[in-house]
Parts: C-alpha cells; structure tokens; sequence
DNA sequence: ATAGGGTTAG
C-alpha cells in the first residue's frame, strides 16, 4: 500500500518522540527501584480502618441489571460448596501446574503450531533412533516391560512438547492402550492442535479402544475450542449413557465448554447437577458470567459462593471477578477486592496486579491506575499495554504514546497490542500521520498480519475518514472476523454510503460468519436512512422474532431507526419499554426529540435522565445542544453548553461548538457567529462553516456565505452541497453570472449534483418522487392538483424569475419549485390517505426554502399535519408553520 | 496424566 510505504521511513521512537515530546517531557514515571512489600497508596487507603468495604450486592446501576435468579434452590438439600475441596492450598497448586500456555493463539482464532521449547529432560532420547533402539532391545524382553517402557517414552515426548516425535513413536506401536491414545489426546489438546486431538480421537474410537475419564477432559476441551457445537452436545449425551457424566473432572470441562458455546444455562446445569463440585467448577462458572457478558450476575454468584458457602477465592475467582467490576464498571467492587487482594498477600502475583490495574483503567479511574502501576513488581509487556489501552480509552491519547516511549526507555518491546491500543489513541484524536506511522511500524516489525491489529487499522483509517484505505486494506485482509466486517459495515453508515453498507451485510450472511449485535444495529441506521417506515418495521420485527429482541444496543438502533423514519412515537413506545435502557438509549431519544423540533421535550427528558443518577457524556450534550438548536431555545442551548464545561468539565467538541453556531446564525448575528468561531479552541472543521453557511443563507448575506464557501472548499473541494447552496444564494439575488460561474466550478470538477428525490409512504408501499417527476401513475393528478393549489394559495410566493435566469427559463421547466419532488410527493400523500392522517415525506438533500413556504401554505389550507426528513431535522408543518421556525 | 486465569478491535 502506497500508505505504507511513504512512511516506511519512520521509526517508532522518532516519529512519537518528535511529535509528543512535550507530553513526554511532563511525564515521570518513576524508574526508581521498588520493593514491591513497600505498600502503595492506594492499598494504604483501602486498609484504613475506616474503609469501608462496599458490599458486593451494592451494585447500584442507573438500569437494573438483567439478571436470571441464582438457581440454588436446585441444589439437593444438604448441599455444601464441595465435598472435596482442594488439597493443596492454592499457591501450591499454582506452582504444580507450573507455566500453562497462554490461549492468545486461540483467541485470536489463529491455530500455529507453538514453538518447540528446547528438551531439557535428560532421560529423553537423543531422537527417534534413539528411542527406536531403545524400544527394539527392550522387544526381547517381556510386553509388559516393552509397553511401560514405550509409554515412559512418550510420556517424556508429551511432556516437553515432542509432539512430532511422539506421534512417530505412537504410530509405530502396533495395538496402542488406552494410556497411551490419551496421552497424544492430550499432547495435541494441550498444544492447541485441537483438530489433531480430536482426530486421534476418532482413530482411537474406530480402534475400538475405550475411552476412559482420562480421555474425555482433553476431548471435551477440543471441542470447546474449535467450536465443535454438535459434537459437543453428541458427547455429552455419550458420556450420560456410559455414566461418566459425574466424574468431577469432566463436569468442569463440560461447564468450560458450555461456558464457550455461549450456553450459560447448560453450564449451570452440569453444574448444579453434579454430585461434587471443587474450586474449579466455582471458579469455571464465575469467570463463564463474565465472559458472556454477565457482570452482576458473576459478581452475586461470587458473593453467594463466599458468603452462603464459605468458599475462599483464590487468584482465578479474583481475576474473573475484576474482570465482572470492569464490565460493570463496578469500581467499589473493585476496590473491594483490592482490599482482599492486600489483605491476603496476594500482590506479587502480576496477573491478578495487571487485573486490578485493567479494571482501574476501565472504570476510568486513571490516576489510580498510575498510582499502583507505580508500585507493580515485575512489569512486563501486558502491563505496559494495559496501562496504554487505559489512556487510549479515557481520551488521554498523549499519555498513551508517551507511554509507549517509556515502556520502550524500560526496556520493554512493544508488541502486536500495543500498536493497537496506540491505533486506537490515533483513531480518538483523529491522526492519520500517526496511524500511518504505526501502520508503518507495524509493517516493519512483521506484525502483520494479525487479525486484531488488522482490524484497529481498519477502525483507524475509518475514524479518521479514509475510507478508500480502509476498503483497500479489507481487500487484502487474509483473515477476516465478524470485528472487521462490523467495522466497515458501521464506518459506511457512518458516513452515509447506506447501500454499500447493506450490500456488505448481505455478502457476510453469505460466508460463514453469523451477524451480531453490532452488525444488526448497524444495518438498521443503514435501513432508517435509505428505506422507509415499512422497511424499518419489518427489520423490528424481524429483530423481536430473532434473539437480539432484548438486546440494548440493538433496541437503540431501532429508537434511532424510528426517530430518522419520523416515527418519534414508536421511538418513545420501544424506549419506553426498554428493560435496560443505557445512556446510549436517553442520548438517541433526546435526539429523536430534537431533531423533530421538540425542544422542550427533550430537555424534560435530559432533566429525567439526570434525576435517575445518569452522568451525560459528550453524545448526551450533542443530543441537548442540537435539540436547543432546531427549536431555537436559545437561553436554555447557552445554558447547558457552559454547563457541560462547567459543572461536568467536559471539552466541547466540533459538533458542540456547530450547534452554537447554528443558535447564533438563528438570532440573524452573523457577526458574533463568526467572532465565536473565531475564538473556537480548536480548529474548525467543514461542520463548522457549513453551519455559517447556513445561517448566511438564511440571513441572506452573501459575503459571509462566500467567506464560508471558500473556507469549506479549502477544506473539501469536492463538497457538492457547498456549491449547490452557494449556487442558489447567487440566483435568489439574481447574481446569473455567479450562479453560472459556481455551476461550471463544479462541472469542471466533475462532481455531480445530487438528484434530489422525495419519498412517501402509503398503504405500505413507498413512492419515490424527482423532481418533475412525470412517470408516477398518478402524475397527472397529483400535477393538476398542483397548479390548482400554486393558484390558490401559493402564486404569489415564487416568481420563476427569481430563481431562474430569465434567459435559459425554458428549459428548467423540471425544475420550477411546484414540480419539486417534495411538492410531488407531499401532493400525492395529501391525495391518497385518508383525510386528518398526517403525510410523512423523506428528502434525500436539504428542503428548498420555496417548498418550506409552499408545505407551510398547504398545510395551513388543507388542515393537515405534513411532515418532511431531510438529511438532518424534520419538519413539522402544521396550521401553516413549522416546527423548525423557518430557520433550517 | 486429567479441568479453570491477565492485555486487544465494533
């Protein structure tokens, strides 16, 4: 990729360095030695006497959690926690298992063989010749010493991860035990090769060897992790028939592998069910809570676990249950069980140091994080990377790279996770030079390519609006996750190219990979901008019907969807009937509200959301400031921007400072409008100055409108409405020769002026209007009652010479405003439903202000409610006004 | 001989 290369030349330390060396010259993380029995500040506070330990059950959410009751009635009576708990103490155990080896391979669906650690068992033949010959003079002996011979053999092999050399071995064995089949079970299952365990599996089941409950565990664990669902379920079922569906250890394998499927119930089930349960079933269910996504629910079952049966938790129940806090954002609970980490002595251990550290991160509590970063022994690379990802999602993205460059000044490589986690800084603070850098630098390192880097470039190219690289880099994506399907799909709607998006989603219901949430909610913006309410209805249903019914994100998009098709009381009735509604929910029906005009409304709903506890972020503000904005509360829109600096010590961001902009161009001061762009922090965008353009189109001043043409052109020269508006500002003035002017600009060019096109619904079926529009069936008289209603009531508004050079006025007949696709469409919606229904038409571009006149007239004549999207607000037309007060 | 654990992308 071109991209790539051009930056090629750049090095990591350099290109950070230069560009961050003023973030880096503040930073001081101390390189001072530590001990690590030195207590940290934090443990200090946490072990005050007067701390008090927050209950776990206080999980106190804005929005009731879901939760499914903890079944322990289901238990038999007399049931305790375990019958046999583990003997060994859990340090003990630690040490047993020694170094397990790390599942990243698997999570990241990548199935390399694991590299070889060099032998260090001195019993161990040199080679194959080696343990040929030593098995072929032990043939002279009796079987029974050959067989125990070649089993310690291949044990040895097993054991140091001599796969290849065990599996010569095994296949010279002429009638291999039961023993012996587990054991290469177990070195592939134990390796990662779960297809090759599962192989030996069936070889050894056509063998008509017995498998035994040494075989199952491993069998159990290869399915689990290579998704084998079926096979799964069949063995299950098996190991009921042959009873050994009790055995402790295959019941914890089945509760990890239920766990994996996503079959949380199934898990429950065998665990409920089974006669004897030990640490690891406890621990196998908490951490299955979290990983499907059920803080609360891992977190009760935690505490019943502790308080009902006196379980004591070790490091795994620990992590899982940091990892519950995290999603939860449960930070008194996190804090609980930092106390219990301290209290127990348990922070040497860098995994449950690096787990506490994650969950300061993602319960956004940063200067915690730093603090007892500080004090962690033994940092390594996941550390660093935990710390980095930490800055990068609480928008401290300077504090993420020069991070990065300390990490590096520590002696610590970067890795494949840390140039995602930077990608991700990149991405927030939109940087394509330092995305490309890294994408560069990745490139170099040989990290490519590697799935989730693959994809946290894809996400950044998109955030920082390239999306031709980010196609490019798709193409040539050799592996592909339902991420970065999600990624695209949600990246086109983003910037409004719907169909490619809903073409994308149907190529991916063609592969292999099954939609989610994500996809779902974003083919469903896809759908509210390009179809219609009767398309919008079907996905709803299709979605009830579906298992996404209750999911919140999805539940979201379809708050969104109904608000974009002009439906704001279905957007209400779904809100309303929300389970969980989230901030994300309050932020899409404020805006709902606000971009129909109902001001007031969603300012009650903004004050609601406060009164339930709900802390507003930036989309919260963006909803407010715009529903201030198009109802032109102005007071109320000033309010709220000061206070969401004040009070809440945010940063506006662009669009904050636009919908300023708008509220002043709506007061006609263009003067102050600019002087607060002016004064604007950070750089205005194309956002900004169309807004200026907007309000100098309303105000009708057409040097400030050039003065905003020309900055938006430096900007975007292939800004299409830029030169459509402007175009149409000169021939209100009847300025021709500037209309030509920016017309043969734009031809030059080569851009297109959009076609405009109106849409309305009746009887299910959408009709979709252009302008002049001759073709629909009703043409005739839906023109004949358009000069009838021009006569009547609307003459009088638009003189053609206005709008058209008097010269060529002939040929724009198409375009005469009163054969505008909105004025067709908003004709045949009148002539064609019921008399009092309200009409709903959708624009593909901005409403004309000739057809804003005209539908205020209409309305006002005909005594209806006429409704029409455009590709930002709605229009409310009633009784001859409109709800935007004729500023849009 | 057997089962479970930390970082990442939307």
């Amino acid at each position: 990729m071109s991209t790539v290369t051009n930056a090629t030349s750049l090095d990591f330390e350099g290109v950070l360095y230069h560009n961050f060396a003023a973030s880096f010259a503040s930073t001081s993380l101390p390189t001072l030695p530590r001990l690590h029995c030195q207590l940290c500040p934090i443990a200090t506070q946490l072990l005050r006497p007067d701390f008090a330990a927050p209950a776990l059950f206080d999980c106190r959410s804005a929005s009731p959690p879901r939760l499914r009751c903890l079944n322990f009635a289901r238990l038999p009576l007399g049931f305790s926690a375990s019958t046999s708990l583990p003997q060994l103490p859990t340090t003990a155990r630690l040490l047993r298992r020694g170094n397990t080896p790390t599942n990243n391979a698997r999570r990241l669906g990548t199935n390399k063989r694991k590299q070889q650690q060099p032998s260090s068992l001195d019993q161990l033949p040199r080679s194959l010749d080696g343990a040929s010959a030593s098995i072929s003079t032990t043939r002279r002996r009796s079987t029974r010493v050959n067989q125990a011979h070649v089993a310690r053999v291949l044990f040895n092999f097993i054991n140091s991860s001599h796969i290849q050399e065990a599996l010569s071995l095994f296949e010279s064995i002429k009638k291999p035990d039961t023993f012996l089949w587990n054991l290469m079970i177990r070195g592939y299952a134990n390796t990662e090769l779960y297809e090759e365990a599962m192989d030996i599996y069936r070889q050894m089941q056509d063998a008509g060897v017995w498998a035994d409950h040494f075989t199952f565990p491993f069998v159990i664990k290869s399915f689990a992790n290579s998704s084998s669902y079926e096979d799964g379920l069949k063995l299950h079922g098996k190991l009921f028939k042959i009873g050994l569906d009790s055995d402790i250890f295959i019941c914890n394998s089945l509760i990890a592998m239920y766990v994996k499927f996503g079959l949380l119930e199934d898990a429950e089930k065998v665990f409920y069910e089974m006669p004897v349960r030990d640490d690891v079933s406890w621990n196998s269910l908490v951490d299955g809570y979290v990983s499907n996504g059920e803080g609360m629910m891992s977190l009760l079952f935690l505490k019943q676990m502790q308080q009902v049966f006196g379980m004591k938790l070790d490091c795994f129940a620990m992590t899982s249950a940091l990892a519950a806090c995290s999603l939860e954002k449960c930070l008194k609970q996190g804090k609980e069980i930092h106390c219990y980490v301290i209290k127990n002595g348990l922070d040497s251990d860098i995994k449950l140091q690096t787990s506490l550290l994650d969950m300061y991160c993602k319960t956004g509590e940063m200067i915690y994080a730093k603090i007892l970063f500080n004090f962690i022994y033994g940092r390594n690379v996941v550390t660093w990377n935990v710390l980095i990802g930490g800055y990068a999602l609480n928008d401290e993205p300077l504090q993420a790279f020069s991070s990065a460059i300390q990490m590096q000044a520590n002696g610590i490589n970067p890795n494949a996770i840390t140039l995602v986690n930077l990608l991700s800084a990149c991405a927030e603070i939109r940087s394509m030079h330092h995305g490309k850098a890294i994408h560069a630098l990745a490139t170099r390192k040989g990290f490519i390519s590697h799935l989730v880097l693959d994809t946290a470039l894809l996400d950044m190219y998109a955030k920082c609006g390239d999306l031709k690289s980010m196609q490019l880099l798709f193409e040539m994506m050799s592996e592909k996750s339902l991420v970065s399907w999600n990624t695209i799909i949600a990246a086109l709607v983003q910037h409004g190219r719907n169909i490619e998006a809903v073409q994308l989603f149907l190529e991916l219901q063609r592969g292999p990979l099954q939609p989610d949430v994500f996809t779902i909610s974003s083919v469903i913006s896809a759908y509210a901008e390009l179809a219609s309410l009767r398309k919008g209805k079907q996905i709803h249903n299709y979605i009830m019907k579906s298992g996404y019914g209750s999911d919140c994100v999805v539940l979201n998009s379809i708050i969104h969807m109904y608000a974009r098709c002009g439906h704001l009381d279905a957007s209400r009735q779904v809100f309303d009937k929300m389970m969980c509604k989230d901030l994300v929910s309050w932020n899409t029906l404020i805006m709902g509200y606000g971009i129909h005009g109902h001001g007031k409304t969603a300012l009650e709903l903004f004050s609601a959301m406060k009164d339930i506890g709900l802390r507003p972020d930036q989309s919260t503000f963006t909803s407010v400031l715009t529903a201030c904005s198009v109802t032109g509360l102005t007071d109320e829109g000033w309010l709220h921007f000061s206070s969401m600096q004040q009070e809440y010590g945010m940063t506006p961001e662009i669009e904050h400072y636009g919908c300023m902009v708008d509220l002043l161009g709506r007061l006609g001061d263009l003067k102050a409008a600019i002087e607060f762009i002016r004064k604007m922090p950070s750089v205005p965008s194309t956002r900004i100055w169309a807004s200026l353009l907007t309000a100098s189109r309303n105000n009708k001043n057409i040097e400030v409108a050039e003065y905003a043409a020309e900055r938006i052109f430096q900007l975007e020269n292939d800004n299409t409405g830029c030169y459509v508006l402007l175009s149409s500002m000169y021939a209100d003035a009847r300025k021709w020769d500037d209309v030509e002017r920016v017309m043969s600009l734009m031809k030059h060019k080569g851009l297109k002026k959009m076609t405009p096109q109106s849409l309305v619904e009746l009887n299910g079926k959408s009709c979709t209007f252009v302008n002049g529009d001759k073709f629909h069936a009703e043409s005739s008289r839906i023109h004949e009652v358009s000069s009838i209603l021009s006569s009547k009531i609307v003459k009088d508004i638009v003189e053609l010479g206005t709008i058209f050079n008097p010269i060529n006025i002939a040929t724009k007949k198409a375009n005469f405003p009163n054969r505008h696709s909105a004025r067709l469409a908003v004709i045949f919606g009148l002539i064609s439903s019921p008399l009092g229904s309200p009409v709903l038409v959708k624009k593909n571009v901005r409403v004309c202000n000739h057809c804003h006149e005209a539908i205020k007239l209409i309305s006002g004549f005909c005594g209806r409610k006429i409704i029409v999207g455009d590709t930002k607000i709605f229009h409310h037309f009633v009784n001859g006004k409109c709800s935007c007060g004729d500023y849009w």
